[in-house]
Formats: C-alpha cells, structure tokens, sequence
DNA sequence: TAACTTTTGTGCGCTAGCGCACAACGTTGT
DNA sequence: ACAACGTTGTGCGCTAGCGCACAAAAGTTA
C-alpha cells in the first residue's frame, strides 16, 4: 500500500519537519504521497474521514456550504498543517467540505495508523494539539475578520495566507474562486483586486494572481493576518510568512 | 487550597457529569468552586492562564479586541463546556479575552492538575478532546455567520446560546452588551429586538430579555444555530438545547 | 478563422448596517 | 420628590456590498 518513492520529500511539511527524526522515522512508513488537482474534494461535510494529509505543495480549503449554496471558508491548510483534525480530536468528521484550493502533493496517512500513532502520545501528539490551537486561531481570527473588515482587507489577508504556503508569486486562482471562498460577490473581489493592482501591489492577470509588493500587502491587510501568523510561530516555532523568519 | 464545601454541585457542568465515576472521583478533590460576577475578565489576551474553569450557572464569552477596541465574540461557553483549553492543548494562552457574560457559578482548577490529569490519557482526556471539537464547529459557525447572515439572524443564534446555558428564561443583559459581543452598533440589536419582540419570540425589557417562544426563535436564527447544537449532540453525546433532549 | 467558453470589467438601483446626535424613558440614590 | 445615570428609542445622511444584467477581453476548440 506504501509506495516506496522518497518519503523525504515529506519534510516539506512543517509539521512533519518538526518532528525529531526518531519519531519522524516511526511514521514515514505509513505516509503515502497523492497529488491533488485543483477543485478536488478531499472530504464532503458529514462525511467520516479515512484519511488524513499532510499538504507539501498543496492548498486546502475548509469550507461550510449553506443550504442555500453560498460559501464561506472556515480556514486553510497548507505546508504549514494537518488537514483531518476531527480524527485524533475524536469526531471523525466535522460539518465542512475540504477542497483542493491550490494543486499540488500531499501525503497521505490512514486514519488508523493516524490513531494509533496518537495514541502512543508524545511529541507526535503535542505537535498535532499545537497545531490544532494554532488552527483554532485561525478560524478565531477569520471570524473577527468577517465582521469587523472590508473586502479588501480581508482579500489581502486571503492572500497573504496562499502565498505563505506557496512557493512561489504566482498565484492560480480566479476572482471567482476567491469570493466563493471569502463568501462575497465575485464583482467584489474584481474591485478590490483592481484596487490592489493599481496600488502595485499585486499583478491582475487572467486565472491569476501575482504578489508584486508582499510587505505592501502586509500593510494594507488588517491586523487579523499578524495575529494568526504570530499564534503559529509562537505555537509552533517558526513563522509561516515569507521572508519573515522562514 | 480546595475548598470543602459539596463538589457534587460541579456535576451542574456537563462535561464533568459525563465522566465516568471513577475519573470525577479523581477530579473532584481539585475542583474549586467560585462565584463569577458579570462583566469580570477572566483571562486576558496574552496572559498566561493559572486556572480552567468549569462553569455550572455562569455564562463565559471569549472575545478577540481589535486595536481600535472594537470587539467581537469568537465562542461562549457555558456549563456545556470547559474555559482554557489552551492549557492541554499546549499554548498556555491564547489572544482572547474571556469575560463573564452571565453572572453565577463555576468551579476551578489549577493549570497543574489539570496537566497532570490530561496526560494520564483516557476518558477526561478523550472527553476534552471531543468537546475541543465541538468548540472548533462553535467557533467555524460564527466565521460563517458573520459572513453570510443578517444582524437580526444573528441575535435570534445569539440568544439561544446563552439561553441553552441558563436555566431560565430570563437573559440579564443590555443591547450595549450583546453589541459588544456581537461585533455590531448597539442601535442595531435594539432594532433586532424590537423586531423578534414584535413577532412574540421574546420580551425586552430595560437590561433584561426574557424568551417567549423558543421554537418560534429557532425558526428565526439561520442554520447556523443547529449545525452547532447537532455536533454539539453527535460529540458529547447530549443537544445542548432546550426542549430538545436536555 | 470563426465560434465558443471562461474570466474580468462596468453600470445601476437597492438595502443593511454604520456613525452621529439627541430624545425618552427606567432605576437608583439622596 | 428630584437629580443623576444607565438604557433604550428614533431619525438622518452615508457607504459598502448585494443582485442583476451585460459588455469586453482572453483563451480554447473546431
């Protein structure tokens, strides 16, 4: 069931990363890389979850999904995380759709071996609760965030947080992505991106966005990026910005 | 340290009445109990905690401060659940502030037992876990809610909540207040409450509102209120509503 | 090249909620 | 009974964001 290519390439999740490597090499055997394609549903609200990935050049969307249809994104995971807490915090499932907001790898590991391995206690343990109150701080902040913020704001933060995951400027998503994850209108997000763009702060391209000013964006995002960031490097050790620490 | 009197009252919590036996017996010595006047801040955003509290009649709410003071609430916990769970998680701390929303009784712990009691694993460690979750789903409802909902659907979710956790019909507290928690112009719960007052679901009188109809408020909260209560049932095994398997 | 699809740009009327100012109560205390 | 204070009611202009309807590009396919 394991495939047998370079299962270092899993040190490019932080959270694996962290690990010491006596703890690290117990689990290796049991994760298993996937690529995952853009648009991809990993897990649909409700549904009982079989395994859990630790993202290394992929973005995931949480997302809640109205019975009306609108969306709105409770958080993202990427390098930075787990994505399939409700396994070792009991659920099994929780009442959101996870989906693949930025392709690329993964590893994947069963929930069994994710049990087990819990279990044990431990480093592997800490880290995965650590990581859990970071993530809870993230879905504190994204809740500020929608009351208190305008669209702008907010796209700068939504921005900031791919690009932290992202190894690169670029990023592949279209204005109508983005709204349906910040849960507003897709004339909103075009707005606030031409506002954005003509600040020079980022570069408006067909199916793309290219982050030309980071510190700029920084500035003109509210306050709720650097609270959640500076939770993650207190909590976990490091920094997820760019060239902040990283 | 701990007092003597009858610590069969901490079984008012919830999460402590589904202990097994055995393990509350354990607990019990630990637990202190306190009286909590509204309005008291328990914790601070930032500071190191010394306590979780248990409550059994008080209302907590933890809210995140804005640099500009406006503020907005991020969950609320009740005799439903535990307040501090960034002591087992592994933070010690998180950017909120907890403050007594509803006046009465709880009982505390001091961060070393409850350390001590957690890493021994088992049911108080699985139990506060799962309520973890539920806290998260809490938390991710409020994200969407203030996304994608209207002030007055947000007020008719707000009041159940706090009335879930009361044993009374009665909800002490001001428009300004339940602004402040709410993240929105005091003048615009007074609108809302005029408006669920004038349908029959509540009763506002100076500093007070009093619930009328409990099914008819439900029916006027958007989804948002159940998605929460049901996982709250499918985690701890109980619905947290009124009328409602309590 | 031409037809088609996807994505982005623009305009327009509408509404919810904001900020501010101030009036009208209830309570409490003296 | 009166003053003082905290709470609620009301009005008004303003803005952000919504819903809708298309137009204009930019890619894609035939």
């Amino acid at each position: 069931m394991t495939v047998l290519t370079n299962n270092n390439d899993a040190l490019g999740n932080q959270l694996l990363a962290a690990l010491p490597s006596r703890d690290f090499g117990r689990i290796q055997p049991y994760l298993e890389p996937v690529s995952l394609d853009l648009g991809v549903v990993l897990y649909e609200s409700g549904d009982p979850l079989e395994f859990v990935y630790f993202p290394t050049t992929a973005i995931v969307s949480l997302l809640y999904i109205m019975e009306n249809g609108a969306t709105a994104e409770i958080g993202v995971v990427g390098n930075d995380g787990i994505l399939g807490i409700a396994i070792f915090m009991g659920g099994g499932t929780t009442p959101n759709r996870a989906i693949i907001q930025s392709a690329g790898k993964a590893f994947r590991m069963s929930v069994i071996n994710l049990k087990a391995e819990f279990g044990i206690g431990g480093k592997f343990h800490d880290l995965l609760l650590r990581y859990t109150q970071a993530f809870i701080t993230q879905i504190s902040q994204t809740a500020v965030c929608n009351r208190l913020h305008s669209v702008e704001q907010q796209l700068c933060r939504w921005l900031l947080l791919s690009h932290d995951r992202l190894n690169s400027d670029k990023l592949v998503m279209t204005h109508d992505l983005i709204s349906n994850m910040l849960g507003v209108r897709r004339e909103g997000i075009t707005l606030a991106a031409q506002k954005l763009g003509g600040k020079g702060l980022i570069l408006n391209l067909r199916g793309t966005i290219t982050v030309i000013d980071r510190h700029g964006l920084e500035s003109a995002a509210c306050e709720c990026y650097k609270v959640v960031n500076d939770e993650y490097q207190r909590l976990l050790g490091k920094s997820i910005a760019k060239n902040n620490g990283l």
